[in-house]
DNA sequence: TCAAAAGTTGACATTCTGGTCAGGTTTTGC
DNA sequence: GCAAAACCTGACCAGAATGTCAACTTTTGA
């Protein structure tokens, strides 16, 4: 497969349209059903391709099924951008906590397909990958440390605290169905995903008890839990 | 299977032992292999048994995945028993987080096994158990309200809360390997879970913004997270 | 224009796996 | 002790799924 003849670069455009098609096609149907369940036959039928097609661009099955993990693990590290040093502990965690809700929404099968495969604890997933996972989180733990150094945040663990951020946010995706049984809706909205943000931040950030001396003072509504709260979402 | 024939009852010890073996190898080979990845012949050898044996006690395969199903929502309340009216929010919550954190500690099969399920969209699940979670979770929702109506908590959407508390206690099991990367373990222990009820609860409850009253006193109701990580320089 | 490269595809080979069954053995109730 | 019920199992089947291939069509580059 010499893609590359020296004269030629954009020539592949047949190529590299069928292999987004197929891709697309694969990671919904992986994240419904996993590996075992997708047969290639459905991924050639959504695609409209017969499927000794799809074995054109793919060798096996299990192709397709690295080549999507590799994708997706792009899309790790964007979130995380939003957590520098410089910047607010509250704004950070908020856009944070922010970006990762959006990308989940607007990702659904993505999503979904990643937890499925860690879920059956990442057979898939290389020894570079799982180290380059390793390394962006351990990246931005310590700008949080940073900030708790500083008495900008609380003493609390940072990579509980993202295990918690990550849990949380991905929850109202890869398992909508408890998610919208517990808001009793059918399916979920952009609003309850907006709510679901100002929920987790204002847990998280705050914390759910009221913020006034415990004992016998019974506190009246909470003051301003953030005033800086931007319109809506970033769009991604 | 006429299994009860009027004279019959404790009869039935080998049934008994066998549909238990069975059903343990099996959720364990869903949780990791999901539904169509599991072959019975695996789980007949994890038994013992011929495969012809396992079609003696369950007509089909997905008898017996249903089976399961029906099993563990039995222990889906549990942990709910802990939210009661009388209780302090503050204990009870704690020991919902840890109760929920210790099932998932030590039913790791069946946790991801759920999670499997809902992840592929539960479609296994029937409108009777749907509803179920449902009534449950909308029981200790109102308790919540409850509290917040009291002024004992502070305003947060119940349901929300409860999805996080869910999330970030399953989490640790049902994605072990992010888990453990994120806190690089090569697996997590006993410790790490404790670590995590703290970590958990003190985020939740109290928020992981520094607790500095907005008057300017001092708070004095966190337990000093005593150990302090020693700064790092931030990175890019 | 035209040959080579890229892309397409129906039919086939092969292997798996859920599920069946008939006939055998063991356990139980009396 | 004995018949009936419960239990066991090797062998088999049908459908399905992955992957192959050789012949065919389209696109490309000069």
């Amino acid at each position: 497969m010499a893609a590359k003849t020296a004269t030629k670069k954009p020539e592949e455009r047949i190529r590299a349209r069928n292999e987004t098609k197929i891709l697309k096609a694969a990671v919904e149907l992986f994240s419904r059903k996993g590996f075992d369940g997708t047969r290639i036959v459905e991924i050639a039928e959504i695609c409209g391709l017969p499927k000794a097609n799809i074995y054109y661009y793919f060798a096996t099955k299990e192709d397709i099924y690295t080549t999507l993990i590799e994708r997706l693990l792009e899309g790790w590290d964007r979130a995380m951008e939003q957590i520098t040093p410089g910047r607010d502990p509250r704004d950070a965690l908020s856009a944070y906590i922010s970006a990762k809700l959006e990308y989940t929404r607007t990702h659904g099968a993505e999503s979904r397909f990643f937890a499925s495969e860690i879920l059956r604890g990442g057979h898939f997933l290389s020894l570079r990958q799982k180290r380059h996972i390793q390394r962006v989180t351990r990246e931005r733990v310590a700008v949080i440390e940073g900030w708790i150094a500083e008495g900008r945040m609380a003493p609390i663990d940072p990579r509980h605290l993202f295990i918690t951020i990550w849990s949380a946010t991905q929850f109202y995706t890869d398992f909508e169905l408890v998610a919208a049984l517990t808001l009793e809706k059918k399916r979920l909205s952009v609003t309850d995903y907006a709510e679901a943000e100002r929920s987790i931040v204002g847990a998280l950030l705050d914390g759910c008890l009221p913020r006034q001396a415990p004992a016998g003072t019974v506190s009246q509504d909470r003051p301003p839990r953030s005033k800086r709260r931007k319109k809506m979402a970033a769009p991604s």
